[in-house]
DNA sequence: AATTAATTTAAACAAACGTTTAATTTAAAC
DNA sequence: GTTTAAATTAAACGTTTGTTTAAATTAATT
């Protein structure tokens, strides 16, 4: 699917209100506003809100396994290469903050008939890589073997996703003023919070 | 604040409703109908739908300080203590876990005028308790220094948060069938997996 | 039993919702 | 320059939204 200038304005428009309104919240009308376009202009590229969510997800959820395989085949120490996936899983999921939002929220329930298979895709992918690569880890000696693997994901973006939906609470108790500390907190404190995590996880012996 | 049997069927009724379609997604007829009363009586007895929010924020988010301070009480080793207070959060979460999944979304934005004091109140508790008891195991020599203690609650919530709003996606990968064996689930193989993440990384020398 | 207060109801309110229409403008092809 | 296709528009479609009203019913008080 190919995307003109038009429509990718549409899109990015639509996913700044969806993750700040939600899709209920978020009506045609004002994406169509704030995206500068005539209401009908969205039926018209995409045939209806659902469907615009739908292309949304596709436009977002792309090209994530090319870039974990480049950061693999880096083939540095096993410690490195660990660090290296968290960072970027971290980066990733933080530039599209926005769309794992909406996902997140209906996802995980949504009577609606809402197509999540490039979300799960990417799900799929992000597991196999690093269940291979523990896997391996665990055979030279270095990570430990009683580690539930399937856990690990949920501890690397729950992490993540706790400390951004409480934005607000961490700013205050951190005294991150301005946008830009957010970015500097995120891409070094918590990320290398992450780090040692599941570092710790996969090395300690209880 | 005292709530009648009716106004607790409304309470509840709601919360189911508000977490699987969000705060818009759930109308109030919808949520009038299926706690069978009237629509009315929503605004007779709540004021509006956003206060009806705020006495579910405060109907859920009561008493936990009590319950983590017996917790504490017990006087066991600290790390009996850790892994008790992180089946404790654990648990309650669980059991709040809609109410939490409503807050996580509106508080994350929401232009709207929703007071979140009761579960800012809640948050800083947890964090005053846990505090202080990893800064007395630093001291003991049991924990290591070298940890963000403010990312300790992102990691056991998130954790939690991350499984439970991909609850459908993790359902089909641990082949958890029907409700109970998630119920299970939970407070076994993810609890223990929050609590080893969470000793590793208040144990692990790098 | 009479009176006051609290509860419950159906109906109505204006406003906003997602989508469609049919007419108009712009761009592309010949 | 004419014709065909694509893009854009304002207006209207029928629903649904949260809230309010004023009347009717039930419960509590005197």
């Amino acid at each position: 699917m190919e995307l003109n200038d038009k429509q990718i304005q549409i899109l990015e428009t639509a996913e700044k209100l969806f993750s700040e309104n939600g899709f209920d919240g978020a009506s045609v009308r004002q994406i169509a506003k704030a995206a500068e376009v005539n209401i009908a202009m969205i039926s018209y590229y995409f045939g209806s809100k659902e469907k615009l969510l739908e292309s949304l997800f596709l436009y977002r959820m792309s090209d994530f396994k090319m870039q974990l395989e480049s950061v693999i085949s880096k083939n540095t120490s096993y410690i490195e290469t660990l660090d290296a996936i968290i960072a970027l899983i971290v980066k990733r999921v933080h530039r599209n903050r926005r769309t794992h939002k909406i996902i997140n929220f209906e996802y995980s329930n949504s009577c609606r008939q809402i197509d999540f298979e490039s979300y799960l895709e990417q799900k799929k992918e992000n597991l196999k890589v690093i269940e291979t690569f523990v896997k391996n880890g665990q055979k030279e000696g270095v990570f430990i073997k009683n580690v539930n693997i399937n856990l690990l994901t949920p501890t690397i973006l729950g992490t993540y996703f706790h400390f951004y939906y409480n934005k607000k609470y961490y700013k205050t108790l951190l005294n991150l003023e301005d946008d830009n500390s957010i970015e500097q907190y995120v891409h070094n404190e918590l990320t290398h919070h992450i780090q040692n995590t599941v570092k710790a996880l996969l090395t300690y012996d209880k």
